[in-house]
DNA sequence: GAATGCTACGCAAACGTTTGCTTTAGCTTA
DNA sequence: TAAGCTAAAGCAAACGTTTGCGTAGCATTC
């Protein structure tokens, strides 16, 4: 009962036939008879017998594993969006092999040689921010093994993807404060490198625009997303010839970081000075003063949106080596919701 | 250079050779002659050949694959062991096989025999607060896969495990806030059932003796972590004919619960009322009003660690079917760390 | 009564490696 | 010159499955 597990040959040699049989009878087929097919599965219990996944991998070259790169497992929106790929996943029968790249480039590159090396079916990857060339995710097309981008996604063209679009979010935060009668709203926005910082603030303009306002570009400011350099942002809206009775911020933790250095300077929080944010962050809940309204990211429904479409090329890419014709590309639309207190 | 990876196979034939020459020249046997392993090698790099790990694994019967089963991944705990696990594993060139259990002891046995199928080398596990039988766990030592438990670990003997020990930390919590003065202080304890309890409980006691103190037992009410039962908590302390100064929460999410409560209650946090907390959370950083201390309990170090003993069994564990005969036993010592604002 | 069909099963190759043992050739040594 | 040695390489089994094909045995059909 110890030691090595139950496998099918010795199953064969005790029931005296043939190992084909033995699998065939698990498997049940149907040009096995009842009385042998019930004497193999008896004796399969008792013997506890589990079938050894690597051989079946080898035989099958597929090992029902997907693989998963992402920049920071510790982050919020990564751990609940790898939490809904391990859902999602599991569901379907597929294992998950974790890696995270903690936004390096060269450990990222590494990562993809040791997932083809163990030959997963797939791979879902949310791309380092340094990430400039995506070569090494794009030999993985020679070998056919998908590549689904979710969030941090590269522009190149003929890829599968689902993100957020910050855009209408952004237009939906804008005119929300408009609406509670804000007419001079600032922006801390991130990293003018990041394809979000563009998002927001389109988003700013247009909802400005379509309202009749005037844009005021002074009150857009961009920060680096630190405790100081949000601080620095603040100070560079509070001290702007128009004064913002609102603000926009890049995500929670900007948010956060604002409405703490906000009340150190005696501002009222949603009274004085009314905030809106990105993220939604679950620590929302555990707190005093929040923003009024965040842009939620749908961290879950990304993870599992791309697992999905990760399990559809699988099944579906049955004629191999040739290219799909067509790519997802799978926008999740922002949302803005008012936080309850 | 399209479709299926090469193979030693494929290599031999080029070169007319025989594959195991071809295998042995790949890992420099020293049986194969320069020239030949020069060849070899060159004829691979040009193929990009990879070694097909599935068929490794199958051959040695091991598959440098860990797996990780947690409770729920999520959880900001649990993320920071994961992404501790994940930078380990990696460094001894391990992979990491990763699933959640979300607390069901059902899917937890499920995910115990997938993680058996796939022939994972050895086990990482934080079980379900609901587990209530570890013969799953138990039935993986029959074959030879070791398994080390962390943070959550089951009440049974001959395992490996690291955990951390709350009693010290609680310990300093309560001399902390008695040197600040308090002398009457509230404890906000977790469900009887949890150990975490009860160790919290017998370092209150033992920091009130230690300091010649009676202990009031009217002063530890226990809680069921959510933010109703955390309020019911605090007003039944605040109602007590003693009332406290000061209070222990049985950890952030309630420290939180109980100061947005505090607040609303119009108590001045810190000042009327100090509290001390567990876990040291990051959001901390962002708030305004948080527990003046923590007892951090170090989830990148327990993930690190657990991981560590792991690969120490796997390599140490020589002659194989014979149980340990001695067992890690890691207890981290919590550490009260106080919060600068 | 021979050709046909079907049922139930076995044989063996294949998946890509690793590795113990054997073989070959060339060389040294007595 | 024959025996012995060494270096270099090949053979084949093994890891545990799956699966195409072959083949018994038996019943059916005309």
């Amino acid at each position: 009962m110890q030691g090595k597990p139950t496998t099918i040959k010795e199953i064969a040699q005790i029931l005296g036939i043939s190992v084909s049989t033995v699998s065939r009878a698990l498997h049940d087929h149907p040009s096995i008879g009842l009385t042998t097919r019930a004497k193999v599965k008896k004796l399969a219990a008792e013997l506890s017998y589990e079938p050894n996944q690597t051989a079946i991998f080898l035989q099958k070259g597929k090992t029902h594993t997907i693989g998963v790169i992402l920049p920071e497992l510790s982050e919020a929106f990564f751990s609940v969006a790898i939490s809904a790929i391990e859902d999602t996943a599991y569901k379907k029968n597929y294992t998950v092999l974790l890696a995270q790249s903690h936004d390096d480039e060269v450990k990222e590159k590494q990562l993809v040689e040791k997932m083809k090396n163990h030959r997963v079916d797939g791979l879902l990857v949310s791309v380092g921010k340094n990430t400039s060339s995506y070569q090494h995710f794009e030999n993985l097309k020679k070998y056919n093994i998908p590549v689904v981008y979710f969030d941090r996604i590269p522009s190149i063209p003929n890829i599968h993807y689902v993100a957020c679009n910050m855009e209408i979010g952004t237009i939906e935060a804008v005119s929300y404060l408009l609406k509670k009668g804000h007419r001079t709203i600032g922006m801390i926005n991130g990293p003018q490198t990041m394809v979000a910082t563009g998002e927001r603030k389109e988003g700013y303009i247009k909802a400005m625009t379509k309202n009749r306002l005037k844009y005021d570009p002074s009150l857009i400011v961009s920060c680096d997303l630190t405790e100081q350099g949000t601080q620095k942002a603040l100070d560079e809206l509070l001290n702007n010839k128009r004064k913002p009775t609102a603000i926009v911020t890049f995500n929670d933790y900007v948010a956060l970081f604002a409405i703490k250095y906000a009340q150190k300077l005696n501002i009222k929080i949603n009274k004085d000075l009314e905030f809106v944010s990105y993220a939604n962050l679950p620590l929302i809940n555990y707190m005093e003063n929040i923003p009024a309204a965040s842009v939620e990211q749908f961290p879950y429904l990304q993870g599992q949106k791309a697992t999905d479409i990760l399990m559809d090329l699988l099944h579906h890419q049955g004629a191999a080596g040739n290219e799909p014709s067509a790519f997802y590309k799978v926008i999740i639309e922002s949302q803005l919701v008012e936080n309850k207190k």
